[in-house]
DNA sequence: TTGAAAGCGCTAACAC
DNA sequence: GTGTTAGCGCTTTCAA
């Protein structure tokens, strides 16, 4: 790499002289100032993005603590962070947590040395479940900035970038209620989470608050671990009245599409569906699954600008909010109007 | 953050005395070296990350460049180059492309001061559609370590990891052909992908090998714009006679299941299909997909092995190579042995 | 208009 | 066994 010693050697002024030419400094002669320039372009210079950052103490650099890339809206989110980052001139270092606390952990300790200055963070699952939350706390304490997004703990005080789950669920859950739907289910394999929680409670809240006397709630719950397939599979056959399904989830919306049709149903004529996931998802099940669009990049781009906007303004005490990103209602096949 | 000046003025001493405590040196009294351990934990001192990477000039931090994260391939691999990275003490910092050229060569540019001590890349669409690879040579020349993976490009000289795509594409299609097919069409989205293009010369390769006489390579060519869903079920129907399908790329394969059994096939007595892809998304499809699993985490861990090999071994003036990880066939339900 | 010097946090050669 | 000093590449204050 070329330094700034290397071009003030070859030009014959000092270190400062070429430094201060660079940075269009009125001290110094239009004369010097191009031949410096000049040099430095031929020459291809880029400032020294580690001493810069000694200098001034800051990396202009951001940590991104997610808990799994293969979650597409985890990955879109990176994807709208990472952009928005190299816009405003920052570099992002991932951690994936793979949903385990002590990744998470090890991460934000690995970067707390000086590496980034300051957090993008989605808290693993078993944080959430195991609420060991100190290392949060710490970085809360020690005023590092930090946005969580997405999965949200209520106990750490940080601005943070969600979409209105409880909202979503609701509205989708009274359309279905609106269109003559007696039977709603609603299928999580993220129950335990607090996005996933809230989906819930917004879809009880919407069969609770109607006005119509004989709706209930139903449920099917999976885990991680199960065959999908085969629960989905036999809670429709022990529902047979179910007339519509919500799936909380990325996927069980595309599997329960395949395993209605499998099973000879007619979608959506005899089942409206609908998911919390994306346009790629959707084309993935015949017919196309219609589905809650949670505009993951927007959230993430938000988040970046928000963490930058805290960098900026570190010495101003803001209070801490929470950014509400609108949801997006896409119907594509499973939840045709007509029916 | 705590810095050694902190820790040198609390204890009396001077900074490099703390230094050495710090790093065992037999010069400092055990007495004195306690003593500034005991502090150090205390105070959970952490050396400053980017003081060190000044002083010895390697950040100690790999950039990694990849067209999507949407693709499960990529991702996959990027969670085992973090893996990887972390066991080895490294960081990664992720650029995605989307594709694109210039942001391919905005991102090297970008961490090229400095930044990172080697890359990991597998370069745009269309870089390798353009053949503009000046930004590539530029680090060749420059000898900065770098790894090429799954897309490759002959022009670099750099060591690289792949998959035997050929082989892959080869061996299935062998093995439909020993069961029986008879016309076994190949589907593709990526035939302008290098991969893409292996895929397909390994499928027609065994085709023509084939000592059968009445073997005939069908393709359908997809564009990323196209109704996959239309053009499938077009293709079907002009091409009754098909019992077979490969698909080259991730969802292909899942879509032509999809399309088929909605058409009324018998999936797999009518038609035999394989994907490359991996166990979640061979999920999405009743009957379940089955698929080459190339074994992404791996290709990733390998990448970033090779490069810290590199990195350890700058000096040394090695030979390039091409490692190829092996890949796997995963027989789930879309190709039963007993048909 | 230019240059010298200090300092960001750290290591290591050298002095005491 | 401990301290002083120089230097990694850069910016910035102060001196010339």
């Amino acid at each position: 790499m070329i330094t700034l010693k290397n071009l003030a050697e070859r030009l014959n002024v000092s270190i400062s002289t070429v430094s201060k030419a660079l940075s269009d400094s009125d001290e110094i002669s239009k004369e010097t100032i191009s031949r410096v320039k000049k040099l430095a372009g031929e020459l291809n210079y880029q400032p020294n993005r580690v001493a810069l950052s000694l200098k001034q103490n800051k990396t202009k650099t951001v940590g991104v603590i997610i808990p799994n890339i293969l979650n597409r809206f985890f990955a879109m989110a990176l994807y709208g962070i990472q952009n928005e980052a190299t816009k405003l001139g920052y570099s992002i270092i991932t951690c994936i947590t793979n949903e385990q606390l002590v990744k998470e952990q090890e991460s934000i300790s690995l970067l707390s040395n000086g590496s980034v200055d300051g957090f993008i963070i989605a808290v693993s699952e078993e944080t959430l479940l195991s609420s060991r939350i100190q290392h949060l706390q710490t970085l809360s304490e020690k005023r590092i900035p930090m946005i969580m997004f997405d999965r949200n703990l209520n106990d750490i005080e940080c601005n943070k970038v969600i979409i209105n789950d409880f909202k979503a669920a609701h509205e989708v859950t009274n359309m279905l209620i609106n269109r003559g739907k007696k039977q709603i289910a609603f299928i999580s394999t993220i129950n335990d989470l607090n996005v996933g929680a809230l989906r819930r409670i917004g879809y009880e809240n919407a069969i609770k608050m109607s006005v119509l006397p004989d709706l209930n709630p139903m449920y099917l719950f999976i885990k991680k671990e199960d065959d999908y397939q085969g629960l989905i599979k036999n809670f429709l056959i022990n529902n047979p009245n179910i007339d519509a399904i919500i799936a909380a989830d990325n996927i069980t919306g595309t599997i329960t599409v395949n395993v209605a049709i499998n099973m000879g149903y007619d979608i959506p004529k005899d089942i409206s569906l609908i998911g919390f996931t994306d346009e790629v998802v959707s084309n993935l099940s015949i017919p196309k699954l219609s589905y809650i669009d949670q505009n993951a990049e927007t959230i993430g781009e938000n988040a970046l600008r928000l963490l930058v906007n805290e960098l900026n303004n570190k010495d101003l005490d803001n209070a801490y909010s929470t950014l509400k990103i609108p949801f997006t209602i896409v119907h594509k096949e499973t939840t045709r109007s007509s029916i």
